[in-house]
RNA sequence: GCGCUCGUAGCUCAGUUGGAUAGAGCGUCGGCCUCCGGAGCCGAAGGUCACAGGUUCGAAUCCUGUCGAGCGCACCA
């Protein structure tokens, strides 16, 4: 249990000794170091309970308060009734011991409950390549599935495919007209179909690998033919793009096998008896509105054929049958009017809170203060993969990530491609290069250090003691992150660590003040110091690898002419 | 017209679920380092939290209204 934690434990026995039970004590850390180490509203928060004066409350917690037992070194009211304490430089210590004990596990934890959740995201089309907004939300899904698994639950990611429907036989259509085109013939893109100057490429290989085949073909045979080849040709590729990016699916779901194993009318049948659809202008209508949405919805057009809903819904009660007890969605910001009745839908079979949607909001990207245009109607867009094979990997999916995945994102490419620490993953990535370089220079080996041997009393400077309460707040900074889906929590985190870590390196600077270094001559000083450089770097790698970055031992800067 | 998301420093954004003097990075300015430039280090300035009300010990945060931005509002997908 952690010093907060037994403290928190504390507090809560003694409200309830003042006659307020079940209060939910808030006990933090404050931003001013002058509020001590953790502070608590306890006593404010009890003065509407208890009709007095908070300051009185306070004085009164403190006197029943066992200060020594919870390893709190000294305590006072302060404020409207804050009570901040100060905690031992024992319990200091011990949290950063407990970073090198836990190593890998460090941040980790364990929830009340265990779910088995799945998240879905990606879910593009097979009918182009993956764009830039598709990249955001595909580094949103990969880090909140990654923070989920961090927080102790069993995490699956899915890609949802929609290769049935109008839209893939658009594309079919499209690339046979460019085919054609290829052939010779006056061929023109069909209405609602694909313009981008990738399918002229996929027209000439579909051409090399069966020309003969595709000349003997009846017209509608051949449009069969290219839409399937054009479908598992993106198919692959979008596996390709994902996978360059780090990104790595458990289970690719084809909407297909939706229709294929029946499930649409199996849904439909379900919900018909539950008394929930019913038949209007010739149509059949979902009462979505009985659950929270602001119309009723079409499931079976009057021509008989399904709308998109209809086989959504499926998709996402085979979900919940598939033993999955959350569901998570990343969706575009184009989709959030939808978000109502599709969770009007599934509470309609009787899984009211299984599913949660993510709105990944537009992604702008600047290049020397002017907009990259993105217009996919003219078929020319930034694709996924040129955006990170300019800017690489890592810095690709932070800038995803830095940012409140609900608030339109600008990217700044030129931010992006600066090599310095102004770029906020060098900055991370920095830090813990240097770590790595400092033992390098010192000859010990990074697992080598350990805490029996190094003592952690010896380290009193001030900014020592910040830097160690900053490393113990990782745990709670990723809960904290997982519970609100929100992987930007940790990028803050890693940055402000950073900062913290590079002004401590720079401080020990020898042109400046050489006894603030950590490879000072004093032997014990050297190890207790070691082992914070030691923290920094669990801490820091942890925090990298959580959001699928690499920690690098040094770094290489490219040379730019 | 209705709904959703949002409006915080010149720019890009945080703000621990209602707490103490609203923070960070970039940019700007000053100093240091450097053969010069870049990079780096130290420091400073910079705010009517879009606006107006309300709720309470306490509001950037919650409620109502107004203004503004983006996106939705299909028997499209």
């Amino acid at each position: 249990m952690s010093p907060a934690e037994q403290l928190r434990a504390r507090l809560e026995r003694v409200a309830a000794e003042l006659g307020a039970d079940g209060v939910d004590v808030q006990l933090e850390r404050p931003r001013n170091p002058e509020h001590g180490d953790l502070a608590t509203n306890l006593a404010m928060v009890l003065a509407g309970r208890l009709r007095r004066a908070p300051r009185q409350i306070a004085d009164e917690i403190l006197a029943r308060l066992d200060l020594e037992g919870a390893g709190v070194a000294s305590a006072e009211v302060a404020g409207a009734g804050f009570i901040n304490f100060r905690l031992t430089g024992a319990v200091l210590w011990e949290q950063l011991a407990r970073v090198l004990r836990e190593d890998r596990a460090f941040g980790r934890s364990e929830p009340e409950d265990r779910l088995r959740i799945q998240v879905e995201f990606v879910s593009a089309n097979p009918t182009g390549p993956l764009h830039v907004a598709h990249g955001r939300g595909a580094a949103l899904g990969d880090a909140i599935a990654s923070l989920l698994r961090w927080t102790g639950h069993e995490v699956e990611r899915e890609f949802y495919i929609n290769d049935a429907g109008v839209q893939i036989q658009r594309l079919g259509e499209s690339l046979d007209a460019r085919w054609r085109q290829l052939m010779g013939e006056e061929a023109a893109i069909p209405e609602g179909g694909y313009h981008g100057a990738y399918l002229v490429d996929m027209a000439r290989e579909v051409d090399a690998e069966a020309h003969d085949r595709l000349v003997a073909m009846s017209a509608e045979e051949r449009v069969a033919f290219l839409r399937r080849w054009a479908v598992e040709r993106l198919e692959a590729e979008h596996d390709r793009t994902l996978r360059d990016f780090r990104v790595q699916m458990d289970s690719y779901y084809p909407e297909t096998r939706i229709y294929e194993e029946g499930r649409i009318a199996e849904t439909l049948r379900e919900l018909a008896d539950r008394g929930l659809t019913y038949e209007s202008e010739g149509a059949v209508w979902l009462r979505t509105t009985a659950f929270g949405d602001d119309k009723d919805r079409v499931l079976v057009k009057s021509d008989g054929t399904y709308t998109y809903f209809a086989p959504d819904i499926a998709y996402h009660r085979e979900k919940a049958r598939r033993g999955f007890q959350h569901a998570i969605d990343i969706w575009g910001a184009d989709h959030h009017g939808y978000v109502p009745r599709m969770k009007a839908a599934l509470a309609a079979l009787g899984y009211p809170d299984f599913l949660d949607v993510e709105i990944v909001q537009m992604v702008r990207i600047m290049r020397g203060g002017e907009e990259v245009k993105i217009s996919k109607r003219a078929g020319e867009f930034v694709t996924l993969r040129e955006l990170f094979e300019e800017t690489g990997v890592d810095v690709a999916r932070y800038f995803f990530l830095m940012r409140r995945s609900d608030a339109q994102m600008i990217f700044d490419l030129d931010l992006a491609l600066d090599q310095s620490e102004k770029n906020p993953v060098y900055k991370v990535q920095y830090a813990h290069a240097r770590m790595m370089s400092i033992f390098r220079k010192a000859g010990v080996e990074p697992s080598s250090i350990g805490v029996e041997d190094a003592d952690l009393s010896l380290l009193r400077e001030p900014v020592e003691g910040e830097l160690i309460k900053q490393l113990a707040e990782f745990p709670a900074v990723v809960s904290r992150a997982a519970e609100a889906r929100a992987p930007h929590i940790v990028c803050d985190y890693l940055e402000e660590t950073a900062g913290m870590v590079n002004s401590w390196y720079h401080a020990g600077n020898p042109s400046r003040n050489p006894e603030l270094a950590v490879l000072v001559p004093h032997p014990a000083l050297r190890r207790a110091r070691l082992a914070l450089a030691r923290g920094v770097q669990i801490v820091l790698r942890n925090g990298l690898e959580l959001l699928g970055l690499s920690a690098p031992d040094r770094m290489q800067r490219e040379e730019t002419a």
